[in-house]
DNA sequence: AGAGTTTATGTTAGCGCTGAGATAATTTCG
DNA sequence: CGAAATTATCTCAGCGCTAACATAAACTCT
């Protein structure tokens, strides 16, 4: 029923060329007669032929692959990297080859591994931590590598992301020119989250330059959820260290110390100020919109592919993209 | 610097055997001494041989490739698909090959010809709207293909989902149940939302058994989101229908109406009931959780992958896999 | 006009692996 | 005990493409 799918002889054939003439034409190398051209393009359309990829990868020993390796997928934020990756892919021939960590080192290493074993054009990854062995790997194959996310360490090729250390201290000059005194931190377990961590120190850093301290912390032992940043609220509040404002990890953590306070009758921001992180739609969407710092995922995901897609060499020193943040001045602090 | 990765050929050699024979051990194929396995596995561990998928697949004309086809990435539900697939590729060999058709089957068609040039094992795609062309390139292409989230149309191969008419006659029959009767939809544009529109006439059947019709509906001009929940229900209960619940086209459109309520002091769910489609987090962590139906999207991802790579050859019969769905009874409705 | 340059195309040898069939060593069984 | 069956391995062609080089034709330029 359905016959052999054309191969590249079966185009030169039609069109009267030699296969190597088709193979140019197609990937756009070389002068061609513009008649040529016109006959192959005609012979290709007309028998549908598509380039058979683990040929041409085996032949140039690389390939139209992108790999690209995130640690979590229940986490909005890196969809919405992921979308922007696409988003640069839309027009090219490259196609996302996706693993995913779960926030494990040694799987990352195991994905980087397979994933090189398709001889990809770059890969994208998130965060300076790796283990040696991947390390070594991704410098020795060449390739271009963007790590993403942070930008606050050396990266091995181009780092694409914000300072989240600033991100952090932002955060505190925010509310202390609003006037907030007792300020709390509610966050999530950060030993995966090393960005988390970060965005703390920097916070402590500029209440430290306010003549601040934290007036009170509490960490949810697990991964940051809406259920974990009420429950952790909740536990905070319990403390009466009366704190008059909250950062949060992020915003999931942040929407869901928005719906304790709901419930608990405290009015935001008169009693209680909440601060988040990511800039995510559903803290916009709250009664209140949320105040927080956006984050620009998508942005990163493009940029870094864009970057990555302008020259197949290194550079020679590593090169910091810096995709910045705002301060989302919502109704909540 | 980079020494020339190893191939079969330096594996066989340190091993003292045939390529052909290290192949073997690799794919775990044909009989092998024991001894001799334990001799190859050291030479490969030896030598951090990995192998060059392109070879493989050119080889044997079939990739250890799982092509993903995805309308968005925007939307949660999506990237919830996306992680049970990764659950269940995570301890394989198989890689996840992403493509994003943002809703649009010519995209889809463009993009399946990509990913079928890299001679995957199976595709992934959602929903039975297929252009003719990708129709036919699914169908020929002779791989195992799964159609995602719906399941109330006849698949190429197998489908994975739920029946979202089903569903939507099951919103009504809560509703009714408990008392309702004059009640009103809100929903976002459903040209590219398919399954959205099966709800909808499940629940004007849902209703028309219970001897009831629509109170009101109202329907936003654009995609699904929180903020277009919001302004969508302010709209509807504007026309004065006095409707007594809501069932929204899905969770983030009821969250935003569950926000619309809260700014205009409407009690939930005495004033007016919601009802919501998904069983997003987000829902479950409103300070009354949302009544809605779970839709399962990790196990449609896991599940549809698990079935494909159960078998090579499609069945004889299509297959439909309902992985069901379950009211959540929260506390809106 | 002849040498050099540019443009357009052809020829050929693999890339690293797998599949099919051949071969050799071992076991089974009438 | 020899033929058949089984087990373990090898040999070799070729998957469909691209890189490198070779060639041919068409232009320059003095």
């Amino acid at each position: 029923m359905q016959r052999e799918a054309p191969t590249l002889a079966h185009v030169a054939r039609l069109a009267a060329v030699s296969e190597n003439t088709v193979s140019r034409v197609i990937r756009n190398k070389g002068p061609i007669a513009e008649e040529t051209r016109k006959r192959v393009i005609a012979a290709i359309d007309s028998l549908g032929y598509v380039p058979n990829r683990a040929a041409g990868s085996l032949a140039s020993s690389s390939s139209l692959i992108i790999g690209v390796l995130l640690p979590s997928l229940s986490n909005i934020v890196f969809p919405e990297v992921l979308h922007g990756i696409h988003a640069a892919l839309a027009d090219t021939s490259y196609q996302a080859m996706i693993g995913v960590t779960d926030y494990d080192l040694l799987q990352e290493q195991k994905l980087l591994s397979s994933l090189l074993a398709w001889q990809p054009a770059a890969i994208v990854t998130t965060g300076f931590d790796h283990t040696d062995t991947s390390r070594r790997m991704l410098e020795q194959s060449g390739i271009r590598i963007a790590e993403l996310m942070d930008i606050d360490d050396r990266p091995i090729d181009i780092a694409v992301g914000l300072s989240h250390r600033r991100a952090g201290r932002e955060s505190a000059r925010h509310l202390v020119g609003r006037g907030y005194r007792r300020i709390g931190y509610v966050g999530h377990d950060w030993s995966a989250d090393r960005r988390a961590h970060f965005r703390y120190e920097g916070l402590r850093q500029g209440l430290q330059e306010a003549g601040l301290s934290l007036a009170a912390e509490f960490r949810f032992e697990g991964a940051s959820s809406t259920m974990a940043g009420r429950e952790a609220l909740a536990q905070l509040l319990g403390g009466g260290h009366g704190v008059d404002a909250v950062v949060f990890s992020n915003d999931d953590m942040a929407v869901g110390g928005f719906m304790h306070c709901l419930g608990a009758g405290l009015a935001i921001p008169e009693r209680l100020a909440l601060f988040g992180f990511n800039g995510l739609d559903i803290g916009q969407a709250l009664p209140r919109p949320l105040s927080t710092i956006r984050s620009n995922r998508f942005l990163i995901g493009r940029t870094a592919v864009e970057k990555l897609l302008e020259a197949r060499e290194r550079p020679t020193e590593p090169q910091i993209i810096d995709t910045g943040f705002e301060i989302v001045d919502g109704a909540t602090a």
